[in-house]
DNA sequence: TCCTAAACTGATAATGGTTATCATTATTAA
DNA sequence: TTAATAATGATAACCATTATCAGTTTAGGA
């Protein structure tokens, strides 16, 4: 893995942004300082970075996936209404890997698990 | 909504299929017994049955959505060596959804939960 | 039974997110 | 400085899904 200096970019903006962008948004972001960065470099940094663990990549909060700087353990939840994405603590279910394992004795090498729902902001403006 | 032919097969098909398939294998699963449906077909039906309530969708799982006839609450685990997905029982993480509101003040609508992983099956085999 | 409105169908075009391709450029270690 | 190789940007391709639309089926009166 070599230098790049549009993987920098990528990294920094992401670390910036708490909103849980998708790699458009990212781009769409990102072009606004740096006009020349290709929108495939954009996904091909996030993958790369997410695979080796320096982000993460969240599936199955709307179609597109998202990316989060923050790796430590937690979870995420989507308001329906003005889909923001909120972070959720991990130690609301922090043992359930532990117990599927002991349940059905598989291995979990990942757990996605993510809320749907209304925010409480947007609850109050109701 | 009416009745027809179609979303009779279609439930049908899903009833009779434990793979959590998604809408274009269970597509090619029905065309051999009913060669003139069309893939549209399947899509609109299995989404309108989703919003009825009568199956569910699942997100998260991989690229796809997949479909599941059994609507009791439960969760999903994929194995990343033979693509197949397991049942996992609610009972694991049975209050998350309550625990996130309380924490939170968030209000839940949906949990999508899913795991990856080596099955018992494929661990055996290595 | 016949009629009509509304729902449904199958074919296919369009969409949207993402990945593959490829010629060119940048990085790095020797 | 050079040579190997990783990375880039532009764009075509891909794939799951949805939209469109003309024709068909269903269902509840008349």
């Amino acid at each position: 893995m070599k230098y790049s200096k549009q993987r920098e970019i990528i990294l920094r903006a992401l670390e910036m942004n708490v909103i849980h962008p998708t790699a458009d948004e990212l781009y769409k972001l990102i072009i606004k300082d740096f006009p020349s960065i290709g929108l495939a470099t954009v996904y091909r940094n996030l993958n790369l970075l997410a695979e080796k663990g320096i982000i993460k990549k969240i599936y199955g909060l709307d179609d597109a996936a998202h990316f989060d700087h923050n790796t430590h353990n937690h979870h995420h939840f989507i308001c329906t209404k003005c889909n923001k994405i909120y972070d959720v603590p991990y130690d609301i279910a922090s043992d359930i890997a532990d117990n599927v394992w002991k349940k059905t004795g598989f291995s979990i090498e990942k757990t996605e698990l993510s809320f749907h729902g209304i925010c409480k902001n947007c609850q109050t403006k109701n």
